[in-house]
DNA sequence: TTGCAACTACGAAATTAATCGTACATATTT
DNA sequence: AAATATGTACGATTAATTTCGTAGTTGCAA
């Protein structure tokens, strides 16, 4: 499976946010957060479709399109690269970059070390 | 500061290891992971001189170059990047994705709770 | 059934990154 | 100082991505 480039993984995004929708749609979304013509989300979504990312039905007059990918699955790929790319492929590395450089709020320590505790207890009980 | 893209960092991490190297050097260790030509080298390193990644001083007839960023704040700042990009913001969802999906090895995983530890000491203590 | 508004298709331009050929410059050696 | 080998500069090319204008199509409404 073909990894989303950048303006692709937005389209995805809030395509697997509401499962489905049409180009008016997921085009109006995409201006909430920046400028971005019509056609462009259109010509961005076809060759979304061309590589096999998303398909699409005939609904009235427009297309409904929808994801081929699952998100965690897609973010996984986006992932793995990253960590090969940029850390040499040590998720390790990558994890005390990111706890050391202040890029992590209390809140989210505390959902990390809960969901290490999780792992730990699936494994050892 | 100016992100180094997917290139300038493979010179980067070259450079960070030898603090400074000329092209032939930089290009010779490229070449032990991938085929790439002399000039084409040499080329990514002018470019990175002109974004403020790289200085150079002349010695004999080449000219040597050397890191003018380090690498904690560069990968610090792509990572910042790319979980804004991919997670929406959110150093736990990466985790989670992380973990989750077995890209971590058990070695990785204790390295990781030793170092959460190590801060969660620092804090309290 | 004709006209209008909405939608699509297509192609092309602009941007960024990566690549390398060629011509020129500079030390060093003879 | 001439030759040679090594290094540099410059520009052109290719590829991928993002962008959108324009022309054409389609369905619905009057």
């Amino acid at each position: 499976m073909i990894n989303p480039t950048p303006s692709e993984l937005e389209v995805l995004n809030i395509l697997w946010e509401l499962q489905e929708a049409n180009t008016q749609i997921v085009n109006d979304r995409l201006n909430l957060q920046r400028k971005v013509g019509y056609t462009t989300t259109l010509k961005t979504m076809q060759v979304m479709a061309e590589k096999g990312l998303l398909d699409r039905r005939k609904e009235g007059k427009s297309h409904v399109y929808f994801p081929l990918i699952q998100e965690s699955v897609a973010k996984g790929n986006l992932l793995t690269k990253f960590v090969n790319n940029t850390f040499g492929g040590s998720a390790s590395s990558l994890m005390m970059q990111l706890i050391g450089n202040k890029n992590v709020s209390q809140d989210e320590l505390v959902q990390i070390k809960a969901f290490l505790k999780e792992i730990e207890d699936k494994n050892h009980g």
